[in-house]
DNA sequence: TGGGTTTTGACAGTTTTTTGACATTGATTT
DNA sequence: AAATCAATGTCAAAAAACTGTCAAAACCCA
């Protein structure tokens, strides 16, 4: 069972590794930007957020995760807070349940297994732009009854473009998406570019990518006089 | 959304309808018996259980309706014990969130609402898959009459793969729902899709692992045309 | 010990990704 | 207008990564 805790006073955390850490694998998060970035790029079968943090709220994070997310994991929400309007509050950013401050460490156990039973929610997000449509989940493209499978990196490129669209996105951005610190030192995302055009072309689709010279690219629908 | 609340007390089953009844269709069960009837006669989002009912304990009721149901709603254990130990049994026995009375119905209500978001789960006593069928507890597939023994971690892989049906599942995943952190370091889960091919295609299913290179591996059956 | 289970390692075939060489474009300078 | 330069397009070929295949070794348990 893996679970994330987002929470950034250090005794409670101990007190939850204590408790947990050998039946359950426990990442921790001691701030909300580290948090939404572990939740977003491992897949844990709880996570237990603080709604106090330093850097990102709970609240937020829940919301940012719960939209970005492919497979959402249940969060459990844990605080101080124990009015109503509070609870309304986090159930409303998403949250699966929540347990107020000062808790059981028993409890806390026995409801990560209660969420971690229930089957996660599949984020069916696919993008479109124009008359084209993109499913991250599959890395196809469709234009109505036709269809083309990309590879990797064509699918993180045109996911960012049409995340984009209708603005520009910087070449060094998608570079750092793709590869991160160090991107291959020579022309590879020239030609992902030039791949993905020939493969969008021959879709035949109205959409096109655009270059903003020295900005970036666009995915752009072609206007009808064209 | 449908909920169904099995509570002898009336004047809190009076309550709660007076404050969902516009928005939720409920019905309502006055003793144990009766509410296992309906819950596994009908498709309710949410089951609002008390623990103590005249002819059938809710502890009775929930394991009975958890391992019977072929969807199995999420259950709301409504009681007022309040010790850990009550709450471990409650959990223990299914139930997917607890509530302790005296509550605020507005809380019950974001509880409900929590609940009802989360896909049911489905009885897993055996998957399927087009014509082919498996049985997680023997390790065994079936395809009509023939039949053939899994090993171990063949049984685990075509249990992730038809879970997750028609859905590609990652190797990663497959691997950490196997080894756990440390997965073995050449590729024994290469072999084991391999061993698993050759068994379904032994039983001329029409079901296929197919790869999605660099995704996963979705199993599928195969459209006639091949 | 023996037999099934699981992992290892090697190899081949395929797809994806990068490289590098050259052409083209558009802006800027001379 | 011509020359220049940086950014970009084009493409084929090399390199790297991924996957299938299978036999043999290692492991585990009765």
């Amino acid at each position: 069972m893996r679970v994330l805790v987002i929470e950034d006073n250090l005794d409670i955390q101990a007190n939850i590794a204590d408790f947990l850490e050998p039946d359950y694998v426990l990442d921790f998060a001691y701030n909300g930007d580290h948090g939404l970035e572990l939740a977003l790029a491992n897949d844990y079968d709880v996570i237990v957020l603080d709604l106090m943090l330093p850097r990102r709220d709970g609240i937020d994070l829940c919301k940012a995760y719960k939209s970005q997310a492919n497979l959402q994991a249940p969060i459990l929400m844990l605080t101080a807070r124990d009015t109503l309007e509070d609870k309304e509050v986090g159930f409303a950013a998403g949250a699966d349940d929540y347990l107020t401050k000062p808790f059981a460490l028993r409890e806390l156990r026995i409801r990560i297994d209660a969420l971690a039973k229930r089957p996660k929610i599949k984020n069916a997000s696919s993008l479109n732009c124009g008359d084209l449509t993109f499913d991250p989940a599959d890395n196809v493209v469709n234009l109505g009854s036709s269809s083309k499978p990309l590879n990797n990196k064509e699918g993180v490129i045109l996911r960012l473009l049409m995340e984009a669209a209708p603005n520009a996105i910087s070449g060094e951005t998608i570079s750092y998406r793709i590869w991160g610190e160090e991107p291959p030192n020579s022309g590879a995302l020239r030609t992902h570019i030039y791949n993905l055009r020939k493969i969008l072309s021959s879709l035949k689709t109205r959409c096109e990518i655009e270059t903003d010279r020295s900005r970036g690219y666009r995915l752009k629908e072609r206007s009808s006089d064209e």
